[in-house]
DNA sequence: GCACCATCAGAAACCGGTTTCAGACCGGCC
DNA sequence: GGCCGGTCTGAAACCGGTTTCTGATGGTGC
């Protein structure tokens, strides 16, 4: 009845667990091997042993040393999940996802930010190493494909955005390419030909790829490919927002902005907004995410719709599948695109 | 030269690390303990062994293992952060702060999801004792003081947005009823004497201290409060979308609104949108949180600014100074009135 | 030249679990 | 009654680090 707490800031070194697995062995009678037996279940005991064991356990509500567990397993059932910034409402969908997934599991999630920068995002992977997580997952980031391999040498690495064939791999790419022309085929479809494009930051693959998605729709309808209405923006809101803006003053007319992710979109729309211009009247909008934000945006947002909330869950299952040693037989969620109200015919 | 992985998934036991200090010892020709002492400088060591061992380890790569290390030392570098919803963008930003401050100190974060409730919020918090963390962080929460002060024992532990004081405990708190004070002197300086409240939900304090400021404000400009003109939201878009639309259904007369938070004055903005009003020509709306996405509303909102990432940077602070020892001296962000456009005087 | 002290390195114990290995005990069978 | 086999338990080793404790070495002072 008399455990206290060892002391805290009292000098003296660091403060210790005070009831351990030999604490409850020694107060029911046993062995610590008995106690660990009966918490892992690992091995049949007797019943009588077992409740005493399981009788002193809850009287001390004694819980496992999580580090020393993992130290003795050589598993931490800790998953490194490194995205790129956890305030991005794209990325924090992902997260969500995979967290959720993960808890079920019984794991829990390690998540660092890469910040769009290979420096950062190799620092965090080799933090996860060193914290001897069982798996890491990795959204998109701008890392070499590598380096990746590299990394899963040591431990299963899933990655989102890319594809990657290597062992104790598994890539869950998005298909930009297909969502793009979705977006484009829309806006086609309700006649406008004049379409202007807000692109992500220069090199990046997803980028280039949904630029590809636009240039490749153009090209089925017949529509000439004008360089002129395609302006870059940096995947936030006030690159979409400049975009738009020089767009606006160039002079090059456009009925339609399709834009690289909903986050530009909200930008170009702020811009339209300060010329006085109406979305869908006067400019229609198509954006890429389908963040929740763009059913609260005004007008709600015509979009494509990946979900990234599935993507995290599924990574998170394939994640715990390459752990188990099993193959993971996983597909990305498929692109489509929603339309609310934000485009209109013309 | 031929360090290699431990074979993984091939039966045998689980992999394990293939370079660990006592690989290094021998490969340098020293103890174990030499070694360690050379990676933590915690003793002087002859030079030339210094180099020896330094060679040894840019060789193999070698870092030391985290879990060894946190069983030996009895900490682990790691705090539990503990938010309602990692895909809130309010909550996020907050992670973000902690995130940085953290990583400038050398710890990780571990982040966990309370889903407001007080059950998972527990569980939460268990689980950060069993994995060992040095100390914990809490944004809001429903989980009693009582239980907190219970964690508060075995970890130092910081919470945000509410006071309570405690041995190894610091307290961020929230001041709601001055942030909700401001906002209404804004809308009462520019003219507005019929404004409506759209509470968050009923049991929350935070909620409630939003809700003592908008009485408060009335009282001091002498309005009448008139409960006809509060709705209650969930500080969610779609509740400020239901509470805006039943105020409008109801009769009663306002021209201002003044939402719990910034997410439900979005879900006021669509409401109002869907009737054809507008913001700020027909009624005034203002927030509270100043989230990044409230630049970009249409029009840009008028908000009580509370800086959460600063919140989160201070938080982490805090904890880091009580895990230090030290007694933080460290003040929450101050409130304050950002105007923007959806406020206009009548 | 010898005693003494400071400095540095290694052996061993430890952190808190898990697991191997060996032994105790029991029952069944010849 | 003795032998065999199976089941259950405990002692000890181990995971990969850190730290105490002890011993070796070299330098200094007299």
């Amino acid at each position: 009845m008399s455990e206290r707490i060892p002391e805290r800031g009292k000098r003296g070194p660091r403060p210790r667990r005070a009831v351990t697995l030999r604490v409850i062995a020694r107060e029911a009678g046993v062995s610590a091997s008995t106690v660990s037996r009966i918490i892992n279940g690992t091995v049949k005991v007797s019943d009588e042993l077992k409740s005493a064991v399981e009788a002193a356990i809850t009287k001390h509500d004694f819980r496992p040393d999580a580090a020393a567990r993992g130290l003795a397993l050589g598993r931490t059932l800790t998953i490194g999940v490194l995205s790129q910034a956890i305030d991005s409402p794209f990325y924090a969908e992902g997260l969500r996802g995979v967290e959720r997934r993960l808890l079920e599991a019984g794991y829990a999630a390690l998540f660092m930010s890469g910040n769009w920068n290979e420096v950062d995002e190799e620092r965090c992977l080799r933090e996860f190493i060193d914290r001897g997580v069982d798996g890491i997952i990795m959204f998109s980031g701008r890392l070499g494909d590598a380096a990746v391999k590299e990394f899963a040498k040591r431990v299963p690495v899933v990655v989102t955005g890319r594809s990657l064939r290597a062992a104790h791999t598994y890539s869950l790419p998005i298909d930009d390419r297909r969502g793009a022309l979705l977006a484009m085929r829309h806006l086609i479809g309700i006649g406008h030909r004049r379409i202007a494009f807000i692109a992500g930051s220069e090199n990046h693959p997803d980028a280039l790829e949904r630029l590809a998605g636009y240039q490749a729709a153009l090209g089925e309808a017949g529509i000439p490919f004008d360089p002129r209405r395609v302006a870059s923006g940096d995947w936030h809101e006030e690159g979409g927002l400049l975009a738009t803006s020089r767009l606006l003053e160039s002079g090059v007319d456009f009925t339609a902005i399709f834009c690289v992710n909903d986050q530009t979109a909200y930008g170009a729309y702020l811009a339209l907004f300060r010329k006085g211009l109406n979305v869908p009247k006067d400019v229609s909008v198509v954006g890429f995410d389908d963040l929740p934000a763009s059913s609260y945006s005004l007008p709600p947002l015509t979009c494509v719709r990946q979900s990234v909330r599935t993507l995290g869950e599924r990574a998170a299952e394939a994640v715990l599948a390459l752990i188990a040693g099993r193959r993971p037989r996983i597909d990305s969620p498929p692109v489509e695109i929603v339309v609310r109200d934000s485009t209109r015919r013309i």
